[in-house]
DNA sequence: CGCTCATGCACACGA
DNA sequence: CGTGTGCATGAGCGT
């Protein structure tokens, strides 16, 4: 089939509308083939899910990005997969999008000239359907667009916008499954026979839809063919004609039908818009049993398809609002709305293939934070060809705008709902990462997804919550309610609506706050496209540039980590926010927790090699770059006899087992640590006391960094290790309290215990996470 | 009851 | 005597 695709290029308006592929699973298409057949090439763009609100058309997740067109495609009339436009909210937001080749279609000189032509005889032709019924424009913004916002937003994407559009990237990942591309494509065909009655004018037309679609089928077409299928097609159309004779009730007859019927509400550029691929259109066809009939029907769903798409379209037109991202989101959650709520589960379950452990707007689960269709099965975006694969790309960790652990200047700025980072006590020590934030890499408090801390390996899904004393500070990518989200349905429009306005909480809160780092941090974290990718796409899975999980779970603790992204890192200066931040958003954690041998971490330096060490300082030139392969493996809440004068932390047992090397004997083991911030090295030593019949892990030598850092007691540290380089890379990170007494004064009680160490925890969610711990108030230094 | 871990404290050592 | 080292104790918490 690759290859085959007929490209019919209508010219497309302003913005495609996106077929789902959930359409063609309704229709017994796979998706997954047609993806496979798609990923040269997007034929059909639809801009309304709409079409799948009814009971025909399962409603699918919107996908912001769904059409397949890749932007690879030879297609003539290119389509943009990045741009939004700004008057599109809805369409496919660019970041995200990478991978997923945004529809958005700017119609290219040359099909704008064509389309022009087309749209001119159209307009002649139809006169009645006109423009003026449709706004093209309005039209487009509807739904697909999840994504909403536009990542080429000039200035810099503020953490609202990035939300809106990381979420929406979750979505998409999930959706991977699904493979729009296939549906676009089937439906072009039909568009494109569309335009093509449209210009003559003649039922005729209708008629030679058929035909189009059978010569479609038949051609073997490359992108340069495209044009040459229109062309074909109307040269055959004498002999289309002759058999749609046959048929009185044939596809020409029911395109003119409805024609006729909806020309007061839908515009040629609607028609236009509509691309479907012929292997698309076949496979469908051939799951309506084939044959003309069988087409005739897919004809009709199309059509239906883009009447509702229309409808859905002229619904959100009337939404207006200030906020774009608003508009955006709410786009991105009409899913939900959808009125007939089984027809999404219907399409998820058409296709097996498909692993939809979420809807397609849902967010991704932070452990499947890494939608790599190798490993999860899970169906993966095009990328784009200057996006990076999926597979390397590293969860989102939420919406940070700067790396709480004070990573370098990242250029993705994920938002702050996602920076969120909790402190929770009372629980078990950590199972995973304390950063939980893998899921949400893309939301990266690392703002390159450079450091995505993995949960441990056994514990991919865990970050739900850090209940452990060593787990007090993580980071929810993901709040509760975004959570709800992507549990399903249930997750809806209130949640939604919470989400939003906690996110606007934040923001502004953030903003105000403002420390300058944040602020700058922000700026500088403006994700670029690939980080985006990357982060959506990051999720469980081997590479080490993928993030763990994310936290699903809403942490009710009261503390929050506010990553003061990059300048956290880059100054090791991280700063809590207090109930501010509604969640916690912890690191990442690998998922590829390979434990560094200990004499790894002794030689590191030696064992470079050049290459090595040039990549490493290029990467340090880079800021953050170099985290990018950083791994979570413990964090610690210093307490009073970490910070005094002992000049030893002692470390969390359970962690230290696991991911530090392991000690052979009491002496331990000397042990690198590079600071994040500073780069400085500290060699310190990793030790065991007996205690008991147990034992107690220190770290020693302590003393200067913490010095140095100025860390006191109730900050932590975050230890990490540089896969690459296989070093420990180590973060103080501090913590202010707010309020009348300053940090200083306080003096943790033994209640406090369970609030210092923190480790990520997995699941924690589950476990009462002691609530106890965050009441302390944190703010930013 | 067992485990973890914060920290008290004894001891050693050096100034 | 001050400091560092290492062990022991016991609070807090989970089971």
């Amino acid at each position: 089939m690759k290859g085959e695709q007929v490209q019919v290029q209508v010219p497309v308006h302003h913005q495609h509308q996106d077929l789902h592929a959930g359409d063609l699973d309704t229709l017994g298409v796979d998706p997954r083939e047609m993806w496979l057949d798609d990923d040269q090439e997007t034929t059909l763009y639809v801009n309304d899910p709409s079409i799948f609100y009814n009971d025909k058309f399962p409603p699918l997740p919107d996908f912001p990005c769904m059409s397949s067109s890749s932007s690879s495609s030879s297609t003539p009339a290119p389509v943009k997969t990045v741009t939004c436009s700004s008057s599109s909210p809805s369409v496919s937001s660019s970041s995200s999008a990478a991978s997923w080749a945004v529809l958005k279609s700017d119609a290219e000189p040359e099909d704008g000239e064509r389309k022009q032509q087309q749209h001119n005889s159209y307009h002649h032709q139809y006169s009645q359907i006109d423009d003026q019924t449709v706004d093209a424009h309005a039209l487009s913004s509807t739904v697909s667009m999840e994504i909403s916002q536009p990542l080429d937003l000039s200035g810099g994407i503020d953490c609202m916008d990035e939300m809106g559009t990381f979420g929406y990237m979750d979505l998409f990942e999930s959706n991977e499954c699904f493979d729009p591309s296939s549906i676009f494509q089937s439906d072009s065909l039909f568009m494109e026979q569309f335009q093509q009655d449209q210009d003559n004018q003649h039922l005729a037309m209708a008629h030679q839809l058929q035909d189009h679609h059978e010569i479609d089928t038949t051609i073997q077409s490359n992108p340069q063919q495209q044009k040459q299928v229109v062309g074909q097609d109307e040269e055959n159309t004498n002999k289309d004609q002759s058999n749609d004779k046959k048929d009185p009730d044939d596809m020409a007859m029911v395109f003119l039908e409805w024609l006729r019927s909806n020309r007061e509400t839908v515009s040629a550029e609607d028609l236009r818009s509509v691309k479907i691929k012929k292997s698309t259109i076949e496979c469908a066809a051939r799951r309506l049993g084939g044959g003309k009939e069988a087409m005739k029907q897919l004809l009709k769903l199309v059509l239906e398809w883009v009447q509702t798409n229309h409808l859905q379209k002229r619904r959100s037109n009337s939404i207006t609002t200030k906020d774009s991202n608003l508009i955006a989101q709410q786009q991105y959650q009409d899913p939900y709305q959808n009125p007939n709520p089984n027809s999404i589960p219907r399409v998820l379950e058409s296709n097996p293939s498909c692993n939809f452990t979420q809807r397609p707007w849902m967010a991704p689960p932070p452990h499947a934070a890494a939608y790599d269709p190798a490993a999860g099965g899970l169906l993966v975006p095009i990328p784009p060809p200057a996006s990076p694969p999926p597979a390397a790309y590293p969860s989102m960790m939420g919406y940070m705008t700067a790396d709480p652990f004070g990573n370098g200047p990242s250029s993705y700025q994920p938002s702050p709902e996602y920076h969120h980072h909790m402190i929770d006590s009372g629980q078990p020590s950590w199972q995973s990462s304390p950063f939980g934030m893998v899921g949400t890499a893309p939301y990266g408090s690392f703002p390159d997804n450079s450091i995505h801390l993995a949960p441990p390996q056994h514990h991919p899904q865990a970050f739900a919550g850090y209940s452990s004393q060593y787990q007090p500070y993580q980071y929810f990518p993901g709040n509760g309610e975004r959570q709800l989200m992507r549990l399903g349905p249930s997750a809806t429009k209130e949640a939604r609506k919470k989400r939003m306005a906690r996110q606007r909480r934040l923001v502004s809160h953030h903003r105000h706050h403002g420390h300058q780092q944040n602020s700058q941090q922000l700026n500088n974290e403006m994700p670029d496209h690939n980080y985006l990718q990357q982060t959506r796409f990051v999720g469980n899975t081997t590479d080490l540039n993928c993030t763990g999980a994310v936290p699903l779970q809403p942490n009710p603790g009261n503390w929050f980590y506010w990553p003061t992204a990059t300048a956290a890192l880059s100054s090791s200066a991280v700063t809590m926010m207090p109930s501010i931040m509604p969640e916690a958003a912890p690191l990442p954690p690998v998922q590829q927790m390979d434990r560094p041998a200990s004499n790894q971490a002794q030689n590191y330096n030696q064992g470079r090699s050049a290459a090595q060490e040039r990549q490493e300082r290029q990467e340090r030139r880079q800021g953050w770059k170099s985290e990018k392969n950083l791994k979570f493996l413990l964090q610690k809440v210093l307490k009073q006899s970490d910070v005094g004068s002992l000049g030893r932390i002692v470390l969390p047992k359970k962690e230290a087992e696991t991911h530090l090397p392991e000690l052979d004997a009491r002496d331990g083991i000397s042990i690198a640590m590079e600071d994040i911030g500073t780069s400085r090295v500290w060699n310190m030593r990793y030790r065991y006391w007996p205690n008991n019949k147990s034992r107690m892990y220190l770290l020693e030598n302590t003393g200067d960094f913490v010095r140095a850092n100025g860390l006191q007691e109730g900050d932590f540290i975050v230890i990490y290790s540089d896969v690459k380089c296989n070093k420990y890379m180590i973060r103080g990170v501090k913590v202010r309290q707010e309020g009348p007494k300053s940090e200083g004064n306080k003096r943790p009680g033994k209640t406090q215990r369970n609030q210092h160490a923190s480790t990520p925890a997995v699941n924690n969610g589950s476990s009462p996470s002691s609530a106890t711990t965050a009441h302390k108030k944190i703010t930013v230094k």
